[in-house]
DNA sequence: ATGTGCATGTAATGGGTTACATGATTTA
DNA sequence: TAAATCATGTAACCCATTACATGCACAT
């Protein structure tokens, strides 16, 4: 048995705002959910048919444009995504972090190394946080704008916290050795 | 094709510090590196011979138990690792965070769900703080034990500087609300 | 000797990634 | 009209998780 399917929820979460056909969907994981999930499209189209079935969603195409199959979540689906969302999350997640794991076999404060792969952190982590800063600029300069997707805000508040938070650590440990 | 096998070096890392068993090998997942990646038996046992095929690691009984199978790394495992350890890391990890995740769906910031989400993820911080604490106490209160494993000295004070980040941070946001 | 626990090993299942495929739409 | 791009769909491969199995050790 495998780990617990999470994606059909997710799915749902994202239909709780707007209706979406598997294209909007993947866009919304490609721009917004991907800093804590991720998907890829191999995943989503079966998944959104085998919801269908299950009657967790529905479908329906616009008559101008009977290509587009956009989605739409049913009364039951509501109860199912609602219940989900209540429940407590009961552990904490645990990413798999090269960066972590290969600095922790380096034991030599001075192995040439260490300073290569905090070096390279940096960047990256600079990268992400400059990304995110003009994300939440763009989506959330107003009140108005927070408080009409205040989860949204809230996460991307906090990715932004978390990558502050590591380069000022990165760089303190950087220029301290 | 999946992803990049990482497994394999994880193991000749720990095997960088001392020969280990199966069990040895397990035992540093539990506790030292399961902040940040982790696997269980029924991957690392069969990993083991694998690499032994490969001669990236052999084994050896000591001669008063010939149960206990120990671990060495051959000269040219500690090329693979060595050479390993070098590449930088490329980008940054995705975790797969429900925490984020549940939050992200709720639109209203008054929704009770949003209280009930941060105080248990707040319990859960605040726990695995204290673990984490507790742990860099009983093994890095010297800095002759800070010098002998340095790259297990940052890892785990990145990861009490994350928690204590993400600490303040929920408890900003549930006060402030 | 029996039961319990532990280290090790194996099997079954399904999830996730990548590659490949198809038909429609846009562009050169 | 050919080529390229895009949305959608399918397939193959292998990793990761859980459950089950084995054999030894120790205790009762």
């Amino acid at each position: 048995m495998p780990q617990k399917r999470i994606l059909p929820y997710v799915i749902m979460g994202i239909l709780l705002n707007k209706d979406c056909t598997g294209k909007q969907i993947m866009d919304e994981f490609r721009f917004d959910i991907g800093e804590f999930w991720q998907s890829s499209h191999s995943q989503v189209y079966p998944e959104l048919k085998r919801m269908e079935q299950d009657r967790w969603i529905e479908s329906y195409s616009k008559e101008d444009n009977d290509k587009e199959i956009h989605y739409h979540l049913t009364a039951y689906g509501h109860e199912i995504i609602n219940d989900w969302l209540m429940e407590p999350v009961d552990k904490l997640p645990v990413s798999k972090d090269l960066f972590s794991l290969k600095t922790f076999f380096i034991n030599d404060r001075n192995d040439p190394r260490l300073e290569r792969l905090f070096k390279h952190q940096i960047q990256l982590v600079s990268h992400s946080l400059n990304h995110l800063r003009k994300r939440q600029q763009a989506l959330f300069s107003s009140q108005e704008q927070i408080d009409q997707q205040y989860g949204h805000y809230l996460i991307l508040a906090r990715a932004i916290s978390r990558q502050e938070n590591q380069l000022a650590w990165l760089e303190d440990k950087l220029n301290n050795r």
